[in-house]
DNA sequence: TTTATATTTAACTCATTGGTTAATTAACCG
DNA sequence: CGGTTAATTAACCAATGAGTTAAATATAAA
């Protein structure tokens, strides 16, 4: 898929490109310093794939410098991903868990909708 | 990839699974429930997989209530995809550019290490 | 026991991903 | 110019992802 989300999403989806993030957070670097750590692991073609990845997905911009390739972090991408994730926050708070108890018997008792769940006989809402 | 931060990213990559959690934030509901808004667009087992992608990736438990299969939003993946996030908050919020700007010459000044960029002749930090 | 509903599994296709090695381009340096 | 360093491109391959249709399974209901 081609929608921004996605591509920053899964660009994230990769150990050695977020490690790629994180030394760029400790400042500006050219390729092949970029690739140094992982260089026992992959090749620079590799390395470069990755970036381009990451280009893509508009996490870090590549300028020229003579025969370097100065690649930098920008973190905008990130900010959407993260208010995406922003609005589920309430799922994984501490109080969620009778929060979300709560609200059950309330909608239970005051709709007839009965949100699928509720150990017996019920159908799923069918049509 | 195996590890959890990657597993859970490449589950967000993709805006139907997305579009699934999003329903699941409204309320548990069984795979047909969840299936209906994408029958337009793809087939039921595609909606399986799906589920199955996010079942992995632990954003999602299915549970068995007779022939229904209800699911449940599990946000715990959540928290560690924003924490991971956060500590790169930096670089996107609005002070940042100035900052940025600030280092940068600090450590020009200081230091003789020349972090890559300078504009002109200058190498990126060889060897 | 048959039938209907809900969901999954199997088997297959096609595109993309992540990696490889070898060759190529680009810029500097003596 | 010729050599060296930096990085990309090309051509290839195996594994994975996202979809399909058809068949199988599980439970309820008549």
């Amino acid at each position: 898929m081609h929608d921004q989300l996605s591509l920053t999403f899964s660009a994230l989806a990769d150990p050695t490109r977020r490690a790629m993030l994180a030394q760029l957070s400790k400042g500006d670097a050219n390729v092949s310093d970029l690739a140094r750590p992982f260089l026992k692991d992959m090749s620079l073609p590799a390395v470069t794939k990755h970036l381009k990845v990451l280009e893509r997905a508009g996490l870090v911009t590549k300028t020229k410098e003579a025969q370097w390739r100065p690649c930098k972090l920008n973190g905008a991408p990130l900010k959407d991903a993260t208010d995406w994730m922003e609005q589920y926050r309430i799922f994984w708070e501490e109080s969620f868990d009778r929060l979300e108890e709560y609200l059950k018997t309330v909608t239970a008792k005051s709709k007839t909708k009965s949100h699928t769940k509720s150990k017996g006989k019920k159908n799923g809402r069918k049509k």
